[in-house]
DNA sequence: CATTAAAAAGACATATTTGTTTGTTTTCAT
DNA sequence: ATGAAAACAAACAAATATGTCTTTTTAATG
């Protein structure tokens, strides 16, 4: 017998889950309302209670809870600059074999562009996220390297859809790059000293 | 008073068109068979009669033709080998402010994981697109180096439609790791000669 | 325990999309 | 010129999606 507070939660989350796991499965053109109720064992009727406006609601609570939950992940190492952070998600693509939320905001981000209505709700959270993720503002230039950096990242996230993908091979051709691209001195020392710590 | 061949193939290309202007602007979510009709003055009694299975017929078709084109422009430019081929797509992002072309690939590509009966008619062509294009074939080992310039040109693809997107940041964001991460040798002048032939 | 409000389910109307058919116009061939 | 086949338009049915409302269930409160 869960309180009320914590019966709501439960399904709000369950809702997400199901959201993002959709988003980074089958892409965004296969999100609706009833596949999304279908894979949380819920009914319509909950996800209206909870967000009326259905996707409009329900898609920038969800985009901006995983962007808090990588900025958080970031924060965690410390990022002295905007570098160090592109570096820390290059490393981050290392170890997990795919990461669905990146994905998942890769796919609300590019549908956004074909519906005003969710442009509008999303474009501030992604705005934000420049500077959350990133630590740049999204009108001031942007230094090459950290662009042609956070391009690589996204194209790699990308690759994990292609026919050709095979993780240990774009592992390989991060290192590569990481290797002639290196990052800052010291960095990499701080962050298995963090790490350890 | 067009012949009959000229009539139809002028409306297969304009709903053709229509599609991939979609595709590129507004993005898979927001391609819809009134839409393309819409777009191109024709009804979908028109878009029926040439493409039976609606975006199924109409969608491969189009890749196809896409795939083609990006083909023949790096055909026409004479690369010996895969690094070449790699590191000319990415001279063509300096140029152009922006290609539909890729983005409309990259649209289908990302939206057929979540329809199998689109995947299933589509795969074949993306497996060829990676010969056609990359002059590599899918199940032979890349080298590091050339999927990590493969995800950089898909990242800076993307890259168009961030909030914080400025073209000529780009272009430099892309010379920076040109620069550091340049072609074979020899290739710059081979391509320049070929250029003024 | 009874009342009230939130949470969730279910039902209904409407709009959109697709699949299919029928009808009209335009070209082709004799 | 006329019949046949094509290209295209238009209409209809079915499926899917959303917006909205009502009903049932569950938790909170006096």
């Amino acid at each position: 017998m869960a309180t009320q507070l914590q019966r709501s939660t439960q399904t709000q989350q369950q809702l997400l889950a199901a959201t993002e796991r959709l988003l980074a499965e089958q892409g965004y053109a296969a999100v609706s309302e009833a596949r999304i109720c279908d894979l949380a064992n819920l009914t319509r009727g909950a996800l209206r209670h909870h967000y009326p406006n259905g996707r409009y609601d329900l898609l920038p609570v969800l985009l901006e809870k995983l962007i808090a939950k990588q900025s958080e992940k970031i924060e965690a190492a410390q990022p002295q600059n905007p570098r160090e952070r592109v570096y820390l998600m290059l490393f981050g693509l290392l170890e997990a074999s795919i990461q669905p939320e990146t994905v998942a905001i890769l796919e609300v981000w590019m549908a956004a562009r074909g519906d005003a209505k969710l442009a509008e709700r999303i474009n501030p959270i992604m705005n934000s996220s420049i500077e959350r993720l990133f630590g740049m503002t999204p009108d001031t230039p942007i230094d090459p390297d950290l662009l042609a950096l956070r391009c690589l990242l996204h194209g790699a996230c990308m690759h994990c859809y292609s026919v050709d993908y095979r993780h240990e091979e774009l592992v390989r051709a991060i290192q590569w790059v990481l290797e002639r691209l290196p990052p800052p001195a010291g960095f990499v020392e701080r962050l298995s000293a963090a790490q350890a710590a």
